[in-house]
DNA sequence: GCAACAACTAACAACTTTGTTAGACAAAAT
DNA sequence: ATTTTGTCTAACAAAGTTGTTAGTTGTTGC
């Protein structure tokens, strides 16, 4: 036999890691046990004695996932000493580069946000104490940077709407951009890259006095 | 009989209805046959009566949607008489009442591409013929603009990724941005009303000298 | 050695889903 | 009047999907 005993881990790791392909790439629904323990190499019994069901492996997965998300936006903001302005940079560019390495994590969150109330519900708990909080103390040290003539005086909700639409939406668009531009290693790097930039002007722009 | 001779395209019409609705909630694949003849009201044979084949009426969805989005982003740029920051502001908006009438088209069309290369082998060779030209057409108005001191010398894809990275993410982020914010009608008719004032301010400060 | 156990396989069961078909039924054409 | 035609239903077939189970095999503790 091939995986015995102290090959547990890597079987059950294998499922899981196959599992992450395929409910990114096809969404909960039509993302097919049966395929996944295939991409891992077992039988698809293996993966309902591991995992129970598929909606509980699927859980395994988004759970992670949102826990990632969440961290990524809560990273940047412990540096309490710089200033505002390169305290957004940071932000901007910290958010960008998760992004960038996770690039399917966005669409795959809000298609499965959007297709089951249930989920739905259960992010929102969620979110009520994580991203409100965070919101408000950011939205503070706004307002004292605006008196300080900073910044301008700014809605911090919108700016944040203006970051993750930008820092998100061309990764989304990836495939569409790319069958316009073409589908250049080179030309795609550069584009990334000089998206960051964008990105961080734009934004910074905008919050200038 | 309740659907006979007369009523035919009243039957044909519903399923095409119903099958949008599941298409664009679910993506082909979580799509069922069954449930788009159920929500039509008519027994799932029907379906195959009409359309043959599940595939065969996704496509004629799908080709109507893709028709609709390319006539969204070429019809405002025909009034060639108006200052280009103009023409720009209008493309903007025209943009933006489009995606907030249609606020569930981008993540179906994305997702769609993203999964089948089929679909997406289909999508490049459409695109070839219309964004490229479209786009070497303003690129050079905007040349010729920036020679008269009008706006700044900028690449035209890049504003226009910011445009419809603005104008579309938040409709896709809207699920998130309810939990956030709440799910109340008349802040979220505030939210996407100052949205639409905000990209424009963004793009047009960006364009400026 | 052997009992206990965890990892694993093959086969199966129950259900869902797509697609087909034989025929009913009403209206239009002849 | 009867043939033809288009719409529709009910039942079925084939394939796919999730989940279970009985039993095998190797490992570990005794």
């Amino acid at each position: 036999m091939v995986n015995q005993k102290r090959e547990q881990k890597s079987t059950q790791e294998s499922i899981l890691r196959s599992a992450e392909e395929e409910f990114i790439k096809y969404g909960y629904d039509a993302a097919k046990t049966v395929r996944i323990a295939a991409a891992a190499g077992v039988t698809h019994a293996m993966l309902h004695y591991y995992f129970g069901t598929k909606k509980n492996l699927f859980n395994k997965v988004f759970e992670e996932k949102i826990r990632l998300l969440g961290q990524s936006l809560s990273l940047p903001l412990v540096k309490r000493e710089l200033p505002l302005c390169e305290k957004i940079r940071m932000l901007i560019e910290a958010h960008f580069d998760f992004i960038a390495a996770n690039p399917e994590l966005p669409r795959f969150i809000i298609n499965e946000l959007t297709c089951d109330p249930e989920r739905m519900q259960w992010f929102k708990e969620r979110m009520k104490h994580i991203a409100s909080p965070l919101l408000e103390q950011i939205q503070e040290e706004a307002d004292r940077a605006a008196e300080r003539g900073e910044i301008r005086k700014v809605d911090i909700f919108d700016i944040m709407i203006d970051m993750v639409s930008l820092n998100i939406f061309p990764f989304l668009a990836m495939p569409i951009i790319k069958s316009i531009k073409g589908d250049v290693t080179d030309y795609t790097d550069k584009f990334i890259l000089s998206r960051r930039r964008e990105n961080v002007e734009i934004i910074l722009e905008r919050i200038k006095p």
